[in-house]
DNA sequence: GTCGGCATGTCAAAATGTTGACATGAAGGA
DNA sequence: TCCTTCATGTCAACATTTTGACATGCCGAC
């Protein structure tokens, strides 16, 4: 006969919105829409702002590298990449000098851009987080830390 | 002259991985990740087990409801609906008995299907928040809600 | 040295998602 | 009543992203 013990919820919950999966797509969602609408007035969409924002950190990195910084696959960063050197924003060799690895970096204008578009994305996350005291906010930035080291292994 | 101003960090940060929206998106991702390989042996994606999840408990939701609830578009919760709809799993009217909205209601098969992935899922969850101490994750709920409020009005 | 493992860049195809547009039905006010 | 407004469902076009595959270049073990 068929299984009817009921699935243990993994801690109490009313209802699906109150499970930790759901409020952190909400909360994605939200932000990324946010941010898309900020940064449409600056020409750049939240993948091309995250891969500048990436590059200006740790100039020089690769493709790969900026795909796995951006949590994307290497061809979703490939195309990014393509339109940011399309949009004269960044800089990348046509061959390797060492291994197989193209560094990338920003061009004048593409430092430009990201230190124009940084502030609209700064006002929204610090809107974003007005809302939580500011004594749990280390608190939260390690919790979201801690669930995702949980996850990849 | 141009503004030189460094703009200023919502708050105390020393590189982007310590900004909300990184860690935000990387925990995301990594539960994407998880949901992703673990539906997988149940035949289901994550939009459509939370498709599923939405309608076992709110029966009779439309299609923009669903959208809304998913946080995606009309559109692409159609999309949704009509693979489950060709998998047996859930029921739509063709034609609106009082409005436009068309009711969607799981089928005997759909909740057993929702009931076996369940399981998979709120494993995933239980390993997620596994490391974050139990008196923060009311919290840390509090706080997700809280930043998803104050992004979207 | 050579071989196997591994990371990188890239191509092609498919899945997924969005934007824009339009028709239909309900509800409410002039 | 008629008309405006709004939400819904759906079509088409486009953009984005992933999956799968392959070639190339390092690097360490043997």
């Amino acid at each position: 006969m068929k299984d009817r013990t009921p699935v243990p919820a993994p801690h109490p919950a009313r209802d699906v919105t109150e499970h930790v999966g759901y409020r952190l797509k909400r909360t994605s969602a939200a932000l990324r829409n946010a941010m898309d609408r900020a940064l449409r007035e600056h020409g750049l969409t939240v993948p091309q702002y995250s891969c500048l924002e990436l590059l200006d950190e740790r100039p020089g990195l690769s493709n790969a590298g900026l795909a796995r910084g951006t949590f994307v696959t290497r061809q979703s960063a490939n195309v990014v990449l393509r339109g940011l050197r399309d949009a004269g924003l960044i800089t990348r060799p046509s061959a390797a000098e060492h291994g197989r690895a193209l560094p990338v970096h920003l061009t004048p204008a593409g430092r430009e851009r990201l230190h124009a578009a940084r502030g609209a994305v700064y006002a929204i996350e610090k809107r974003m987080i007005a809302g939580v005291p500011a004594e749990r906010l280390t608190a939260l930035l390690a919790d979201l830390d801690a669930m995702a080291e949980a996850l990849d292994d």
